[in-house]
DNA sequence: GCGCAAACGTTACGAATTGTAACAGACAGA
DNA sequence: TCTGTCTGTTACAATTCGTAACGTTTGCGC
């Protein structure tokens, strides 16, 4: 039934105009996108409902009108990232338009090379997590530099890490908030052993909070759960 | 004693200009935003170490000359939203601040309010994170934190409680003013068991009522139904 | 009221679990 | 080789939490 899924990011266009229609699907479709084009509001939210495109690009001034309120409501409904083309060129107009929901505003006359740009830098952040690891993470004050084995304190202040130390560390700042029992722990990290007295996983634990200059009667960062595992608190922002 | 979370999203500006950062610090700042300010690049990338803006907001047009590059190194290595802000209004310009990583790009002289409003809608698009389960409760005088297993009275009394002890509070707090027979919190606590001289359960609602500080003559807040099982009195909201 | 048995509260203790300092082997670099 | 760092192991301290023991309260009969 589905058509072989295309890799190609799709772009689905609403314009009144047919030059302009044209006009950007050319362009897009030679900057390796696919393209769907509408005339109509209403042909337009018929087709979303039957397949979500990636980015949609909605010329206001349509004869509809309400070219806003459509805005409003794919930015509520729909994933994609909205791009509003507007003549309309006051500060008021943009202003509303984003506020509604619209992640972009482009204005007449435009450059395609310009809206290719911007949908390029729309689609850039949605999928960016997974295409590289990440090598530096925030949290609770803190930054991780997993390049540098280096913990850096928003007061300046600097602490070394260990590989091992680093393993934990990461571990922990890719699950915050949830449990990780102890066995989980050994399987991705320590690989083999398993075995009943391991501490090894513990000093590791010990060691981290000293660093991270926890106090050992309350650690607010690294809690145990006894008889369960270790579990993360502190809100992490990767980048 | 912890120290309050900022919860306003931070936005860094970078720009060359007195007047301009103090433009852009103002209106952000009665916009609701966290700002910091920074003149010279060094600097800018110094803070970046240590601390990470939601946002940073370039200008173009330093005096270090090499904006752009700056911004395909912020591109990769953090995770904010970078706008440029630039006084070259030619397209392609534009199409190459994008293409280095920008996600958005402002042309001078701009309005404040469009500043704004791009910024939240950048701002917008990024959190959608994991909603996390309500850890906070509030209940006769006490705040319940979850995450942290503490106790905090509004004379500013600090417990702490255990694993198990936080379980049964869970417990009463998700279901106040209404009967919890010794089964039913056998079941959902201890899993197993359930064998009659259980004196566990006792223990644990004993040890969370000295920590509530409930009179034992007389509990106010864990009111034992002799024979049948505990009522937890006392209003309860959460978050 | 009294007596009694069951239900419940509390304390003390101990087993299991976890924290951490000290030690020792492995390893890399000078 | 020597030196310093990393990291697991060991030993012991600290914590958690159930169990047992004992004290108190409740409900019910008289």
């Amino acid at each position: 039934m589905t058509p072989v899924r295309d890799a190609r990011p799709h772009v689905a266009i609403l314009d009144d105009e047919p030059e302009i229609r044209r006009m950007l699907a050319d362009a897009l479709e030679e900057a390796g996108f696919r393209t769907s084009t509408f005339s109509r509001a209403t042909e337009f939210e018929a087709a979303l409902k039957r397949t979500a495109p990636d980015v949609c690009l909605v010329d206001l001034g349509l004869p509809d009108r309400d070219g806003l309120a459509l805005v409003h409501r794919l930015a509520l409904e729909s994933g994609a990232a909205i791009i509003i083309i507007s003549g309309r060129a006051q500060v008021q107009d943009r202003v509303t338009g984003l506020e509604l929901g619209a992640d972009d505003y482009i204005i007449k006359p435009f450059d395609p090379a310009e809206v290719v740009a911007r949908i390029r830098a729309r689609l850039r952040k949605g999928r960016s997590d997974t295409d590289r690891i990440a090598t530096v993470a925030h949290f609770a004050g803190w930054t991780a530099h997993f390049d540098r084995y280096l913990l850096a304190s928003e007061a300046g202040e600097e602490v070394t890490f260990s590989h091992a130390e680093g393993e934990v560390l990461r571990l922990f700042l890719e699950s915050p908030k949830r449990l990780i029992s102890r066995t989980q722990m050994q399987e991705i990290l320590g690989g083999a052993a398993g075995e009943s007295f391991d501490r090894a996983m513990d000093v590791r634990i010990s060691r981290l909070r000293t660093k991270l200059g926890e106090d050992p009667k309350n650690p607010r960062l690294i809690k145990t759960i006894y008889g369960a595992g270790y579990i993360f608190l502190g809100d992490v922002r990767w980048g």
